[in-house]
RNA sequence: GGCCCCAUCGUCUAGAGGCCUAGGACACCACCCUCUCAAGGUGGAGACACGGGUUCGAAUCCCGUUGGGGCUGCCA
C-alpha cells in the first residue's frame, strides 16, 4: 500500500505555543508518509509573525517532536532567515503584473461598503496603478474563472470564481505572509506532498493560484480532518488540554499517544488497534484516512496509555518510573528495595505515570491525618485492628503468603471474611481504602512498622472524644 | 451572511449495493475471578440524522433538508 515514489513532505509549524496534539497528528501523518515511500520529511519552521513567535516555542517543537520519538530528515528551515527571497519573489510578481500595491485599510474598506456587507476585499485598488510605498501592501490579483482542488482525502474541491478575493502577500511592512512564503518553499524544497489540517483548505485555493504564477509541479494536498473537543469545536489552546508537553508531565507516554494519535483519523481496516511506530509505517496510507472531524478522547488515550504501560517489563516499567518516584524516596534508606518490590505490583494498576507517588507513596512516608482514617473505619474494626495486631506479632516468616494465612485463620476465628478483615488494615497501613496488594505491602514495610501503623490507628480511635449525644427536645 | 468540509452506538470507527439480525475498541452495566483496587474472563445495553429518488435490493449511489464544523486577518 505504499506509494511507489519516494515522498517529499514537509512539516510547517509556527512557533506561537505549546506544540499541540493536532500538530502532533500532523507530523506522525507526514513522517509516516516519508518513510514508508523511503522519501523525507522536512521541518519548516513559519515564523514569519514576529509579532506572535516566540523562541521557546521553537525549542518546544523540537522537543516535542523527539519526545514522540520522531524526527525530520532537512531542516529545520527558518522562514524568518528567508524573507528577502519571499520579497524579491513578490516584487517580481508585481513587475509581472500579478500583484498590485493598495493602500485601504480596514477602516477606509468598511467605510466604502455599505453596513451589512460581508467581509471581504472588494478590489478597489486593483487598477489605481500604485506604487510601493508606506502603508501600501501587496494584493495578489486572482485570476478569472474557478479554482480547482485535487484532494488527496477529499477528492476535488471546486471554488467557484470569485470565491477567492484578491489576498495580501506582502504586508506594508513588507514581511512576507504565510500563503506566499509556504508556497515558494513548497517549490524550492520540491515538496511532492502538502498534509496538513483541514483549516487549511480554504487557503489551498490562493496556494494553486500562486503556484500557477510562479511555475513548477503542483505538490499534491491533503487535508486531515481537524481535532475537536467535547463541545466538537476545534482543539483550542485556550479550552482544551492540548499541548503534548502536559501530557508528557502527566505521565502519559510517547508511545501510546503515537497510537492513538495515529488511530484518529485513520484506520486499518481490520481490528487491530495497537501498533508500534514500525507497524504504522507499513500499515499507514491517505485512502484510510477518514473525513470528518474527531473528538479527542482522553479516556481512550489513558486506556493506549495504560495498557501499554502493563505491556511494559518489569526493568522498562523501573526506568519510566523513576522520575515521577524519585521526588518522594528523598530521605528513604532503603527506598530503591521497597520500590523495585512494589512497582511490579501496581504497573497493571495505573493509567498514568503520576499516578504513582500517591499509590505508593504511603511505603516511604506516612504521616496521615489519623483522624480522617479513624473516620473510615466501622463499628467492631477496633476489635479486628487488635486480633490482627496479635496475630502479626507472631506471623514468621514475615512475608507476603505468610500474612495471609495467618489473616485468612484470624478471620475464620472471629467469624468474618478476609474481605472484611483487611478492610480496617488496609486503611491502617495504607491510608486508603484501595491500593496495591496489601500483604505484600505489609512485608515490604516489615513487622514492626505494621505493628506501629495498627497502634497509631488504634490509639487515634480511642482518643476520640465520642460524640455527645443530641439533645432531647 | 458568503465559500468550503463533514454526517454509522456517548466516543474512535468497520462497512466501498445483497455477506448487516450493522462488526470491533473506549467508556458504561452485570456476573465470574479476587485481600482492596486493578488486570483477566463471560455477558449486556447502545448507532446507520431526516425526506425524496435510482435499484429486484441502499448504511452504502444521487438530490434536498437538517445538524455540526472550518475559513472569511496586512495570523498560521
Amino acid at each position: 500500500m505504499s506509494p511507489s515514489h519516494p515522498e517529499r513532505v514537509r512539516f510547517a509549524p509556527s512557533p506561537t505555543g505549546f506544540f499541540h496534539v493536532g500538530s502532533a497528528r500532523t507530523i506522525l501523518y507526514n513522517w509516516l508518509l516519508a518513510r514508508q515511500s523511503n522519501g523525507a520529511m522536512l521541518l519548516r519552521i513559519d515564523d514569519t509573525d514576529t509579532e506572535r513567535n516566540r523562541e521557546e516555542w521553537v525549542d518546544g517543537i523540537y522537543r516535542a517532536i523527539r519526545w514522540l520519538g520522531l524526527d525530520w530528515d532537512e531542516g529545520p528551515v527558518r522562514q524568518s532567515t528567508r524573507i528577502d527571497h519571499y520579497q524579491a519573489i513578490a516584487f517580481d510578481l508585481f513587475e509581472r503584473g500579478l500583484a498590485y500595491w493598495c493602500d485601504c485599510t480596514r477602516e477606509t474598506l468598511d467605510a466604502r461598503k455599505p453596513p451589512g456587507t460581508p467581509p471581504g476585499y472588494d478590489g478597489f485598488c486593483r487598477d489605481r496603478k500604485l506604487s510601493q510605498g508606506p502603508g501600501r501592501a501587496l494584493r495578489f490579483r486572482v485570476r478569472e474563472g474557478e479554482i480547482v482542488v485535487n484532494d488527496l482525502i477529499r477528492s476535488q474541491v471546486i471554488f467557484p470564481a470569485g470565491a477567492v478575493e484578491d489576498f495580501v502577500i506582502l504586508k506594508s511592512s513588507l514581511a512576507p505572509l504565510y500563503v506566499l512564503a509556504n508556497v515558494i518553499d513548497d517549490i524550492d524544497f520540491s515538496i511532492t506532498t502538502v498534509l496538513r489540517a483541514e483549516e487549511h483548505l480554504p487557503t489551498t485555493p490562493k496556494a494553486v493560484l500562486l503556484h500557477e504564477a510562479l511555475g513548477g509541479p503542483l505538490p499534491r494536498f491533503g487535508h486531515l480532518p481537524v481535532l475537536v473537543n467535547e463541545q466538537r469545536r476545534k482543539l483550542s489552546k485556550r479550552r482544551d488540554r492540548v499541548a503534548v508537553e502536559d501530557y508528557r508531565q502527566l505521565g502519559y507516554l510517547p508511545e501510546p499517544m503515537i497510537n492513538y494519535l495515529a488511530l484518529l483519523g485513520w484506520n486499518p481496516g481490520d481490528d487491530r488497534e495497537f501498533f508500534t511506530l514500525d507497524e504504522l509505517i507499513h500499515a499507514f496510507s491517505l485512502e484510510r484516512v477518514g473525513h470528518s472531524p474527531a473528538y479527542f478522547d482522553e479516556q481512550r488515550l489513558l486506556h493506549f496509555n495504560k495498557t501499554y504501560i502493563a505491556s511494559l517489563s518489569a526493568q522498562e516499567f523501573a526506568r519510566i518510573a523513576r522520575p515521577f518516584v524519585d521526588p518522594m524516596m528523598t530521605g528513604s534508606t532503603d527506598g530503591d528495595e521497597r520500590l523495585a518490590q512494589i512497582l511490579p505490583e501496581v504497573q497493571t494498576r495505573i493509567g498514568t505515570l503520576s499516578e504513582l507517588p500517591a499509590m505508593i507513596g504511603f511505603l516511604f512516608h506516612f504521616s496521615p491525618d489519623y483522624d480522617e482514617l479513624a473516620d473510615r473505619l466501622r463499628a467492631g474494626d477496633d476489635h479486628y485492628l487488635k486480633a490482627v495486631a496479635d496475630v502479626l506479632a507472631v506471623t514468621d516468616p514475615f512475608d507476603s503468603p505468610t500474612i495471609e494465612t495467618s489473616l485468612r485463620t484470624a478471620a475464620e476465628e472471629l467469624g468474618t471474611s478476609l474481605r472484611k478483615l483487611q478492610a480496617p488494615v488496609r486503611i491502617a497501613i495504607t491510608g486508603a481504602p484501595i491500593g496495591p496488594p496489601l500483604f505484600h505491602s505489609m512485608a515490604i514495610l516489615g513487622r514492626d512498622e505494621c505493628l506501629r501503623r495498627i497502634q497509631a490507628l488504634l490509639e487515634a480511635l480511642h482518643q476520640r472524644t465520642p460524640a455527645p449525644e443530641p439533645p432531647l427536645p
